[in-house]
DNA sequence: TGTACATCAGTGAACGCGCGTTCACTGATGTAC
DNA sequence: TGTACATCAGTGAACGCGCGTTCACTGATGTAC
């Protein structure tokens, strides 16, 4: 008897009860996700391994989603959410709307570095809509729109009120986007510590000073 | 006869002259990057695609690398010299050196968004050689170097002298690798000019103000 | 000047692998009667 | 309470594909004598 063999799961799995079939889909998105943070990239994430990590037969897959891409967008959607949760406990600890900003972008930049394959999925990788959506619809849109809001309160506490917090959000985030892809890409670098890179950028874009 | 048939080939390959058999190991990275260009990412490339490029059969790619990342080595060798001189050809026509900066950093810009995958060869991946080298001898480290020596006169010659040329350099190089990456990959973003996003990051880190 | 030969530049068949995807199928379980 | 049945959750065999890599080979050409 020639029975499959989906040796990499840890528990031998049972299938799900009657009604419940949908929970197969988040276990998928879930080992998608661990296949990436244990360093397969995005791009050689295979669905059979995927498959494989769950427990199930490679034809499963398809009870869920009709290809790779349906399955990286759930992931981007997951972590998204991940990430703005982060990001958002971290802020809420601070005290004021720079140390809050502040703090903000520091934890936009250890998601990164702790999890560069994720991050490589939310941002380092054209998404599958091209068709246009109102930016808060985006995927992750809104964790912009959070930063932008972070970004605004801390401008007009400041000295720099006059300032576009559009613009100044936009210089930021590709500031701190730039820190945290060189730093995985190049690590050979004699980079400095990112809190100097994100103080210094956050003091000469938004006017900030280290308290 | 069971023939192999190159088919990609423009032209039918004559084999080189006697002496001359690593012409064909610069006809591979040229393939190498034609097909980059045309959009083949770097993960995807393939062996046996670049040997179809060149007209040549698989195995003779081992005549000349060792493997992809051998290659892939060399193709970024290559591409760094090409960018290295588009930047030094853009910048010696500028006169001053605010100006010479400015457009440096737009050429740089230019070329990744006019070579995504060229770009992503040289900045968006982990090289080989991992080994610790002197900044100079990191592949693609004097491009850096020149884009210092370039902040460092800007520096001097305006009101921010006392400023640190390397954490300058740093702080532009991460702006601009955010313009151009973020940029290609999220292109449904209501990106600002490029110009604009340049010259906003001069003026904040370097102290310039357009002329 | 003629020829044997070494070398150089590349060939061609073959391999095993993992992949995405198809198709008809199975077997447990909840439900209608 | 008992049983027939529909449905749901997932299986298993099979396919063709392109890939990296091996191995022994070929055939043109320059060179030594």
């Amino acid at each position: 008897m020639a029975q499959g063999n989906y040796s990499s799961a840890q528990t031998a799995r049972s299938r799900n009860r009657r009604g419940e079939g949908h929970r197969l889909r988040e276990e998928l998105i879930e080992a998608a996700s661990e296949l990436l943070a244990r360093g397969t990239s995005e791009e050689a994430l295979s669905l059979r391994a995927v498959a494989r990590e769950v427990g199930i037969a490679p034809t499963s897959f398809y009870l869920h989603f009709r290809d790779k891409e349906e399955l990286l967008w759930a992931v981007s959607e997951a972590r998204f959410r991940e990430l703005g949760q982060h990001m958002d406990e971290i802020a809420a600890r601070a005290s004021g709307p720079a140390e809050e900003l502040r703090a903000r972008a520091m934890a936009y930049c250890r998601y990164g570095l702790d999890h560069p394959n994720h991050y490589q999925v939310l941002f380092g990788s054209e998404p599958i809509e091209k068709a246009r959506r109102s930016l808060s619809k985006l995927p992750g849109g809104w964790v912009f729109e959070g930063l932008k809001d972070s970004v605004a309160r801390a401008l007009s506490s400041g000295e720099a009120a006059h300032t576009d917090p559009f613009l100044s959000t936009i210089l930021l985030w590709a500031a701190l986007h730039g820190f945290v892809t060189l730093r995985v890409n190049k690590p050979q670098f004699p980079w400095p510590p990112i809190e100097q890179l994100v103080d210094a950028t956050l003091e000469t874009y938004i006017g900030l000073t280290r308290s």
